[in-house]
DNA sequence: ACATTTTTAGGACAACGTCCAAATTTATTT
DNA sequence: AAATAAATTTGGACGTTGTCCTAAAAATGT
């Protein structure tokens, strides 16, 4: 493992761990036994510690959702599943997002675009659900706007929300939380198929 | 007004304007033209000016949050979208949620203290809303659990995600986007006369 | 008028992100 | 193998932050 990847992993513990902002250079210098000013040396800012760990995440989401043919509601909570998953392995960036998207330029262009790009194909994967039969085909595509709405605020701040809220809850409990807040306003637009399938996802949880 | 009340309503300013962690003492002392011990005195801590802030939200939520004997799905709605405004003025809170929760104690304390009842008091407007006849008898209890912790996420998040992805829409145009959202599920879970109210509420923003 | 309390001022401290020049190690070329 | 070049590491510096502390000033009560 070169110093830079070095760096990251530990990073990202710690990180994790007690929050960005409280997790300084000097310290992460002093956990990994180097000195702050080679560091500095990788990443010149803070911040470009940050970046590079958003292109981390970013890339084992894209490695997640791959694209499906005929994807069904299983799929489709399954997905979430994993997504929040990973989302959890990143939860320093999440518990930090509005003030890493107003300070770091760079993390915030990169989000834009695979978000933009990520919400395009949640859009299209409900169409094909309501195609396939999973969602009732009375669903509008405003509907769709809005459900693809939810699922975003839910994805951005869960972990922010059951960090504050609920910080009892392991991360399983957590996750499991918040798919069930996805299944319960989706199964409302589900056929009786879709809701079986939703049904039976949470109920395997 | 007084030195502490001053200092209490251009914080509130600047820390709108430009967020909580980026106005130092300083800055505020400066832009006040007094000195930053001076600002020590009143706020020993700069936690301190948050917790009166927090404060201050708390007691407008709650002047506006009257309870009702029996409230109409349009009161709820027309109660949330009072919830929001009130949350706007006091958005720097919300941009900086989760680090206030877990350096601030006493913000988290008293925060805490007062979702906890108004999150019971939602719950019982809900039952109420079951009962008139604005929601669906077959909502369950289990069902109310899940709307009211999808209108927590709302509440908590619709700022922070507001200023992040819609950056361009105005106050009014973001409230009205998150109210449709809340309309949006809530119709699904409501009455014919329920329903007619909440469109015509989302219709006349 | 004096004495006491409240308020204001201004300088100090450690920690932070960042920067820079020198020293050291590693790699490349002769 | 020696000399040169490049990459890496070091250690100290700067300005800014929140916080603290002591003394001066103003306001208040007796």
């Amino acid at each position: 493992m070169t110093t830079r990847e070095i760096i990251l992993n530990r990073a990202l513990e710690l990180f994790n761990l007690r929050g960005i902002e409280n997790v300084g250079i000097r310290e992460l210098a002093t956990d990994l036994n180097i000195r702050p000013g080679n560091i500095t040396y990788y990443f010149p800012k803070k911040e470009d510690i940050l970046v590079e760990l958003g292109k981390q995440l970013s890339e084992l989401n894209s490695a997640t959702i791959v694209k499906l043919e005929n994807p069904s509601m299983t799929d489709f909570m399954e997905r979430y599943r994993q997504v929040f998953n990973n989302h959890y392995e990143y939860r320093c960036l999440f518990l930090s997002f509005v003030s890493q998207m107003q300070q770091n330029k760079k993390l915030s262009e990169n989000y834009g675009k695979v978000e933009k790009s990520r919400l395009e194909d949640f859009r299209k994967i409900l169409n094909k659900l309501v195609e396939a039969g999973y969602l009732d085909t009375s669903v509008t595509e405003d509907d769709i706007e809005q459900l693809v709405s939810f699922l975003s605020l839910v994805a951005r701040f869960w972990i922010s929300e059951s960090t504050v809220s609920y910080k009892k809850l392991s991360k399983k409990q957590a996750i499991n939380h918040y798919l069930n807040l996805i299944g319960f306003v989706f199964s409302k637009h589900a056929t009786i198929i879709g809701k079986k399938q939703i049904n039976s996802f949470l109920s395997g949880l």
